[in-house]
DNA sequence: CTGAAAGCGCTAACAT
DNA sequence: ATGTTAGCGCTTTCAG
């Protein structure tokens, strides 16, 4: 085995509990014994057995995100990816550990009370996949520090952050504005997607501000594929007055759209301008590159991860908030009229 | 504090000892006794703590992923959380858990002696990015149980598994014969791009077997952008013989292939045939589809998780192979010629 | 078959 | 300022 506290107790002529105060930075501790101790933890290159030192303190140092994995959300989903990484790189620097942990919703109740009970975990990070009633029911009750990540669409007791996607919206309007654009449409996917509603009430709510007039064919619903990118394009451009610019609601539409113009030989950016969200995954390949109101995932996971941070400090805290970062990054699909 | 293990031996009038050995289905206890523990652990709700049984036990049950994050992985690089995916799956349902790390290679050597030493870990499972001699040195002396994603490129001791991409690339070949294609060129990254000039080679080798002959321009190296692709492509075609069909080393190449395919007017897969490697990320959504030859690294991850279990258990166990599931996804992108 | 006792390695009162 | 003494919750001899 390797070395333990008695071993440097022993080699330093102190007790273990000495060892311990001056690993934790007591202030009741000599300086001098603490120098002898530290030397002679070097000298034996001495490590505290962390899951020893966790039992005795109740505390495991270490938060899991409860999520739903599967094949191929590595492709389909890469920005809860990016978030994790963004937990990962805040976790770690404060001492914490991250525990990917994959189920289904109907697990995850007994799973976190378990595991929170069991002290395996000190919180919790609660993708919106597996989030329920009973497990909000459940949180509540054991004030177990949690952070949802996506607004629950029930009401709960949730702690939860999201990403603004109105605000993401209302960013990539008044840019269009600002850049000289007068007549903007929008093609989202379909009413049921939250994400692209959100960012139309955004863009709606700035052009309202800004009294810019929307013919009805100027905002079109439908799959975010391709496709139905090309044919919402046909019908937003079916009208007498062209558009000057349009917002796709994601890469996917903003892919269909370049096809249709293309097709319709209306140059990007010179006869119209084309605006997208997200860098995923095509905003650097398509010609030319697209201009896009992202949203960091990174920082968002970094963020979130401070912030289950501070539950597990207080965990009567209660957080509901909208953690934003949408920037606009300008590229060539958009440019600034006279 | 949930119940303990004191608490279901008061309850059952019994000993934590014997409690304890029901759990672990001693075979020493009598049948009522365990019935009854059972019984009581039940309507207590009683769930050992695993941590405390884990420093008991010195083991931890618990494995790490050690990589390097960093912001935008989660988008270049899906693979490898689509491996990450599978290696929790097949963790999850043997009771491990899963722990991922960020760090630079520096740093892992003293990391990973230190969770092991201190039992955090019971095994790791190291990406190539932060694998180094020192590292390999380290974990050769102290028997650590680990598995490297990825052929380490120098001499070591380390156990890993690969996908081997040059098998990747005798199936595509083998499937471009099989459709009856006669010609075939090649357009991949640079000469330093490993996991291409190993598809190349497993090319180049089916070729060979079946008399295939190739001039020098249906070969071509460059970067993994549209452009390059794009040029490559030119180049291709630019000789008086026009190959029949065009294996791209990955998907931005193909990307950019089709553009020069569709600018120079010649048709896919009337005029010519186009595979590449690899589902992500443009695979369904170019137009024609893309046949390609894909992995699955889901599966990959849930092999290489097995295989870290069983490293754990035999940590003499000496692991250095190919890990393949390399399969053909046939799309419009190619066609039977008869 | 069962239970008492001694840890696993560290921390946390409480003395001194 | 330092050491003693109990634990943390579970496992594991080793008697009985």
């Amino acid at each position: 085995m390797s070395v333990t506290i008695r071993d440097v107790a022993k080699a330093a002529g102190t007790s273990a509990a000495t060892v311990s105060k001056v690993m934790n930075g007591s202030y009741s501790i000599s300086q001098e014994t603490t120098d002898r101790v530290n030397k002679v933890m070097e000298e034996l290159d001495y490590h505290p057995n962390l899951r020893a030192r966790n039992l005795a303190h109740k505390s495991s140092m270490t938060v899991v995100v409860v999520t739903t994995l599967g094949r191929n959300v590595g492709f389909q989903n890469p920005h809860m990816f990016e978030m994790m990484c963004g937990i990962e790189h805040t976790l770690s620097k404060k001492g914490y550990s991250l525990i990917i942990k994959s189920m289904m919703p109907e697990e995850a109740v007994d799973y976190v009370r378990q595991s929170f009970e069991t002290k395996s975990a000190d919180g919790f990070i609660l993708h919106a996949s597996v989030i329920s009633q009973e497990l909000d029911e459940m949180i509540y009750q054991k004030e177990i520090p949690h952070l949802v990540i996506g607004m629950p669409d029930f009401d709960s007791h949730f702690c939860w952050t999201d990403v603004d996607n109105k605000y993401a919206g209302e960013v990539a309007a008044k840019y269009l504005l600002t850049c000289g654009y007068c007549s903007v449409a929008y093609i989202g996917g379909t009413e049921k997607d939250h994400t692209s509603m959100h960012r139309l009430d955004g863009v709606v709510s700035i052009l309202n501000q800004h009294d810019v007039i929307r013919p009805k064919n100027y905002v079109q619903y439908g799959e975010s594929v391709p496709e139905t990118g090309y044919a919402m394009t046909e019908q937003v451009l079916s009208g007498d007055k062209r558009p000057e610019a349009i917002i796709c609601a994601n890469n996917y539409l903003a892919y269909g759209c370049y096809k249709a113009l293309h097709d319709l030989n209306i140059k990007i950016p010179d006869d119209i301008g084309v605006l997208s969200f997200d860098e995923y995954p095509f905003s650097q390949i398509l010609d030319p590159q697209l201009t896009v109101v992202n949203i960091d995932m990174y920082d968002l996971g970094a963020e979130a991860g401070k912030t289950v941070l501070q539950i597990i400090k207080k965990p009567k805290m209660h957080v509901q908030s909208y953690i934003t970062y949408p920037t606009v990054i300008e590229r060539s699909s958009t440019k600034k009229i006279q």
